[in-house]
DNA sequence: GTGAAAGCGCTAACAG
DNA sequence: CTGTTAGCGCTTTCAC
C-alpha cells in the first residue's frame, strides 16, 4: 500500500512493470492480447502502486462515462429507497455509478435534467415515476439515447419501461375484500396523473363489476399518494350515513393515514374497519396491526430496470417494450370479515 | 434548437462565432478578459448550436470533476431523504452533481468507496452517518481531500462535521416529561456505535440526575434505530411490575414502534403512556396522535454541510471543526401528565 | 503480443 | 483582449 501523494497513472505502472503504457491499458480493459505472464506482472505493479484508473480520462478517450443518471421525484417514502436498492445492486456489479437527481415533482426540472444528461454526462437514464415523460421521450428515442422508465404506464408510445401489474393488484385486493364479505369498500386513489394510480382504480372498479356491486361515487376519494390523503379520505368515508366496512388505499402510506383516522374515530382496525394498502413498503409489516397490502416487487423492479438499461447500452438497436412484474396480495392483520349487522 | 446528432465541441462554436476556441473556453469559464461584444457573439453561437460542455474533458484538463460524492447508509427512512434535500438545494445552486453510494451499513464498503472516490472521482465527499470514519479520516485529512461528516460525533479528532445538539435534545425531552409529572420514563437507545445515540442517552441520564430521579436499568432498552426495536422495547417495559408512564425513543421510527406496542396492549397514547421521539421526520406530524419529538434540523444540516464542503474545496487550508445545529422540542399530542394513581 | 502515435474536448499558461 | 500551444490520462488504431 504505497501511499504516494501524487496521482499514479498508467505510465507509472508501465515503468514499474517494465512494459509500455499501452500494454497497461490492455490489462485494464481485459484485452485478450496480453501474455498471461505480462498481465500478471502489470497487475502486481498496479497493486504495489495503488493504481486507480482515472474515470474522466477513460471516458474522454473511450466514450463511456460509467455513470448512470437516476431521476427520482423525491426520497421521502421508503418506496423509492427500495427501488434504488435494486438498481444499486445491479449497477455495482457492473462497476457503474449513480448520479442522483431529485426533481421534487417539478416537471420543468425533470425535462431540463434529462436534456442535459442526455448530452453525454451519463451513459443512460433511469427515470423513476416520471411526471411528464412525453416531453422528452421523443428526443431520447430519436437520438437512440438509452433510458428506462420505472413505474410508469406508457404514453401510448411503447418504450422501455418496467412496472407492476397495477390493475391486477387493484383487482385482487378488491376481490379479497369482497370475498371476506365486504360490500361497501372505500377506495382512495393515488395521484391520477400517474398511470399506476389510474390502473389501480380501474382494477378496483372491475372487481366490483365482476361481483355485481354497484359503484358508489361517495366511496371514491381522490388522493395524491401522501399520508394525509388517507386520513382525510377515511374521515370523509366514516362520516357517511352508510360508511364503508373496508377501505382500500392506493398506497401504504395513505393506508397508514386511514388507520390513524379510524382510530381517531374510536374504531378499531380490523374489527370495525378493514384497511388494505398497496406497495408493501418495509413499514407495512411493522405497524400494528400489520398491514395487508398488495406487494409491488420494488427492489426487483429496480434490478430489472437496471438490467434493461445495461442491455440497451450494449445494443442500442434492440427494441424493448414494457415489462410488468406481478404484484402479490400479502395478507397480514388489517382485514377481516365485516361485523354482521 | 439545431439538432445535429453529432457532438458539438468548443471548436464548432469557435468556428460559428468566428473566434479561436480558446476564447470560447474563456466565455464558458466566465473569464473577465473577453470583450462583452465577443462574449455575446460566442454565447449566441453556443445557443444556436445547442452546445453543452463535456464534463469529462473539463475535469481532465481543469482538475475539477464537478461531482460531489454522497455516502449514505441506506434510503429507508425519511431521515436521510431530508438531509439530501438540503444538500441537493445547495449543490444545485453551484452546478454540482451528486454521485450516490449506499453502503447498507457495511463498514468495508464504506472504506472502499471512500478510498476510490478520494482518488479523483469527485471533488469532495459528504458522509452521512458514517460508520467507522476513523478508518479513513486520517488518509483524507493527510491528502487534504475535502470532506464533511454529517451527523457523527467526532472520533476525538476534530474534523469537519455537522451534527445536532443530541445531548441537549435528550436532556430537554426528558426534562419536559419530568415536568409533566412523569417519574418512570423508559428510554430506548439508538445504535450505540453511533455518537448521536450515546449523546441522546447521556442527555436523558443527565436530566434524571438533575431532578434527582434514580436511574433504573430496567427502563433502558438498547435498540438500533429500527422500528421493531421500539416495539420490542416497549413490550418489555410494559411487562415490568412497575411499568413506565412515558417512553422516550431515540428516533421517530422507534417511537412509532412504541405506539404500536402500547396499542397492542390495549392501552392508549397519551392517556396511558406518553411517547416521545427524536428527529421529527415528516411522518411524525402525520401519525395519530401526532408525535411529540425532538426536532433535528435535518434539511438544514444537509445544507450547512454542503456549504462547508464547498468552502473547503475552495480553501483547502482552512480549518473547520464541528458545527452543531440546535434541536428543538416539538410538542404535539403524544405526551400528557401521567394518570394520577 | 507489444510498442508507438494520434487524438478525445477542454483548461491554462504564454505570447502577442 | 485574443490566438496559440501544451498537455490532462487514457483508448485505439497501426505498425512491428
Amino acid at each position: 500500500m504505497t501511499d504516494k501523494n501524487l496521482k499514479i497513472t498508467i505510465k507509472d505502472v508501465a515503468a514499474e512493470a517494465g512494459v509500455s503504457f499501452g500494454t497497461v491499458s490492455r490489462v485494464i480493459n481485459n484485452d485478450i492480447h496480453v501474455k498471461p505472464e505480462t498481465r500478471e506482472r502489470v497487475l502486481k505493479a498496479m497493486e504495489r502502486l495503488g493504481f486507480v484508473a482515472n474515470r474522466q480520462a477513460r471516458s474522454l478517450a473511450g466514450g463511456k462515462t460509467h455513470f448512470i443518471g437516476l431521476l427520482v421525484p423525491d426520497l421521502g417514502t421508503g418506496y423509492i429507497g427500495e427501488i434504488i436498492r435494486g438498481i444499486d445492486a445491479e449497477l455495482t456489479l457492473q462497476g457503474l455509478d449513480l448520479v442522483l437527481y431529485t426533481t421534487h415533482r417539478t416537471a420543468s426540472k425533470e425535462a431540463a435534467y434529462v436534456a442535459n444528461l442526455a448530452k453525454g454526462m451519463v451513459d443512460g437514464l433511469l427515470l423513476v415515476l416520471p411526471r411528464n415523460p412525453a416531453d422528452y421521450i421523443g428526443v431520447l428515442t430519436q437520438r437512440k439515447f438509452p433510458f428506462v422508465l420505472i413505474d410508469h404506464q406508457g404514453t401510448g408510445k411503447d418504450c422501455p419501461a418496467v412496472g407492476a401489474t397495477n390493475w391486477q393488484g387493484g383487482y385482487d385486493a378488491t376481490e379479497y375484500l369482497i370475498k371476506l364479505g365486504h360490500r361497501r369498500i372505500g377506495f382512495i386513489t393515488g395521484w391520477m396523473d400517474l398511470g399506476c394510480a389510474q390502473d389501480r382504480l380501474a382494477g378496483y372498479r372491475a372487481a366490483l363489476r365482476t361481483y355485481h356491486i354497484p359503484e358508489d361515487p361517495d366511496l371514491i376519494y381522490e388522493g395524491t399518494f401522501f399520508q394525509p390523503d388517507g386520513y382525510t379520505g377515511a374521515m370523509k368515508f366514516l362520516d357517511l350515513p352508510d360508511p364503508p366496512t373496508a377501505i382500500f388505499a392506493s398506497n401504504d402510506v395513505m393506508a397508514m393515514g386511514v388507520m390513524d383516522a379510524v382510530r381517531m374515530r374510536g374504531l378499531r382496525v380490523p374489527e370495525d374497519v378493514s384497511v388494505l394498502g398497496f406497495d408493501d413498503i418495509p413499514q407495512a409489516s411493522l405497524v400494528r396491526p400489520a398491514l395487508t397490502t398488495v406487494q409491488q416487487p420494488l427492489e426487483n423492479m429496480g434490478r430489472v430496470a437496471a438490467q434493461m438499461l445495461l442491455d440497451l447500452i450494449d445494443q442500442p438497436e434492440r427494441k424493448v417494450g414494457r415489462i410488468e412484474l406481478s404484484t402479490k396480495l400479502v395478507i397480514r392483520e388489517s382485514c377481516q370479515p365485516p361485523r354482521s349487522r
